[in-house]
DNA sequence: GTCTATATCGAGATAGAC
DNA sequence: GTCTATCTCGATATAGAC
């Protein structure tokens, strides 16, 4: 089947363009590490550039299905934001590495208007879930009246923060990371965890 | 005077290397944008690798002399702390091509004791400016008791997030992003605006 | 110090056998 | 579909004139 292959291919490739950047991961190493030939590569995507949009468009298609999935199990407000704190943790490889090949991307010479609209959607997406999380709270009368938007955004920036420094500084505490942050949340939110439970 | 000619090729160097890649960026781009010929950058610099070191280096070094010429001017906490939102404005260029470019060559194949060692102490320098202000804000009866470190790290994150945000969105508003946070921080930490103004 | 000219090497990409 | 063999081109880097 040969929609497989190239997933498989796109998956290798996805891995190495995160740990390295576009430029400096060759079709060699793509195939080397696939376990087949540098021409096979070319039989399925139409050259290096190619592979890469194919690529990333898979990611985030897969990204995506990670939010659905939150979105079914989310019972109440404070446990959808709780958790999408938490897939930050178990995805964070995945995360991650979006957040590192999108910035190499955007440092490119050319872009994609195509992907462009992909990255887009993806934290709008983010924005969205967020928003009406902290909005439905407000209305339950479990969290202050804060700009609901205003909230969404900073929480939405700062994990993408807590993504690079796990990429620049090499003993960063993830856990730590995201630990202390969800506090901060919840503080802004004057809601504590110990109410959140109750409510479950 | 060689030093002089030296430190211009790094600043053309450091604009290129922040818009592509380390990769992507070639020799010939480098001396094109300088106006010289490609040999005379072997003449100055070991290699391209070489070049790249010498150039992160002397932008983290610029970005130190930032720090200084704030500290001295910061008379109270809150203002050391608002101040520091601000250079991310005036500085927002230079700053994000730091992060950009620290983040591309963590993704290099190899790295450099040297330079990791410089990237962790501009880190470290920023979360102990931070963590010292909340600190004798505190002291002072201006803030709210929280631990310091821990809001240093968050106020370092957040910003890494948001200039990686300027670069992945297009039309993200950097102004309005640093604004928003600023509030977010005068809330956690207890203090209005106004009674800053008051101390001032 | 700065240039011209050029060596060298590796990467992307293709033709064509199987 | 997958491979071997190969072409082509561009980038790093150097030798040497001025």
């Amino acid at each position: 089947m040969s929609a497989k292959r190239a997933e498989m291919l796109m998956n290798v490739a996805f891995d190495l363009f995160a740990q390295r950047n576009f430029a400096s991961v060759t079709i060699k190493d793509i195939a080397n590490a696939a376990g087949v030939n540098t021409a096979l590569i070319y039989y399925y995507f139409s050259n290096k550039e190619g592979l890469f949009r194919a690529t990333l468009e898979s990611a985030i298609d897969q990204i995506f299905k990670d939010f659905e999935t939150l979105e079914a199990n989310a019972t109440n407000p404070p446990i959808v934001i709780d958790e999408w704190l938490t897939i930050h943790l178990d995805y964070f490889e995945r995360v991650q590495k979006f957040v590192k090949i999108c910035l190499d991307y955007k440092g490119a010479a050319e872009t994609d208007p195509v992907i462009d609209a992909s990255i887009e959607s993806f934290y709008d997406k983010e924005r969205q879930l967020l928003a009406d999380a902290v909005r439905d709270g407000i209305a339950a009368g479990l969290f202050r009246e804060v700009d609901p938007n205003e909230l969404a955004d900073h929480i939405s920036t700062h994990l993408d923060g807590i993504m690079v420094r796990a990429v620049i500084l090499p003993g960063y505490d993830l856990k730590a990371g995201i630990g202390g942050f969800r506090n901060v949340i919840w503080q802004l939110l004057g809601h504590t965890p110990e109410e959140r439970d109750a409510t479950q």
